[in-house]
DNA sequence: CTGGATCCATAGCGATACTG
DNA sequence: CAGTATCGCTATGGATCCAG
């Protein structure tokens, strides 16, 4: 039970993620970047300083209550800033920091990934649901 | 209701997310990729073909269940094919399909972002707790 | 060994109402 | 406009037991 590993792969990727430390920094970063609304809030605000409302219409779809509760992980993760203008009414911008701005990168990734292969995606879950279907 | 997006920014990143029929693009896969396990697994697997107990162990920590399920998933998406051989005690191989292989370039950035900024992110999140702790 | 089925606890998230 | 507070639903995920 020392050594279980195997030998064979030779790691694909430039960097293993089996080590357990890495795990755990993978984990934990994905459950930043993976919950169902940072991705898109840093894609906009890759697009530039935006306010509260700006993002929320840009998104569309999301509570008020979410995208209060993204934008403040997000600040507390050092990803965003957050600026208030002590108006009347009240004004607050939010804006990718150069961590956030890294995130980018490797966040654009991904959506370039979901776009180029969605189809493919959709067609192997029908591919799937069916086979599955018909074998019940 | 027509137009509103900005012009501003023209998008540092190389593909724009802000788009509606792209966030749902990118919402789905990220809620394939983005649950707890996905991107475990497919490393796991970017190394190899492997059976089910061996990616349990490799993951340590994932339930019999989830991981099931994850696996199902990953297969009904076209990402990993699942092989049965018909011997006794029965033996499952699973092993990322080429769209799983591709997938693991755009996971692996994430990957290393996670391990290259973890402890900035760490440390902007005692800063901001600190403050917030302070200001109440 | 692989994995289905069930039970249960919690976290995520939306809807709504209220405040500065 | 930009939040906060509360409620309630649902999805997620772990533990456990059962089966081929």
């Amino acid at each position: 039970m020392t050594a279980r590993r195997r030998q064979e792969g030779t790691s694909v990727i430039p960097g293993n993620l089996h080590v357990p430390e890495d795990c755990r920094a993978v984990s934990e970063v994905l459950s930043r970047v993976g919950d169902k609304w940072t991705i898109l809030v840093v894609s906009e605000l890759g697009n530039g300083s935006r306010r509260f409302n700006e993002i929320r219409r840009s998104l569309g779809s999301i509570s008020q209550r979410m995208l209060t509760l993204t934008l403040r992980g997000l600040e507390r993760d050092g990803l965003v800033t957050r600026t208030v203008f002590p108006t009347v009414p009240p004004r607050v911008d939010y804006e990718l920091t150069k961590l956030g701005r890294s995130l980018l990168e490797p966040v654009s990734g991904i959506g370039l990934w979901a776009r180029q292969n969605r189809a493919a995606i959709q067609d192997a879950r029908q591919r799937f649901d069916a086979a599955v279907g018909s074998a019940a």
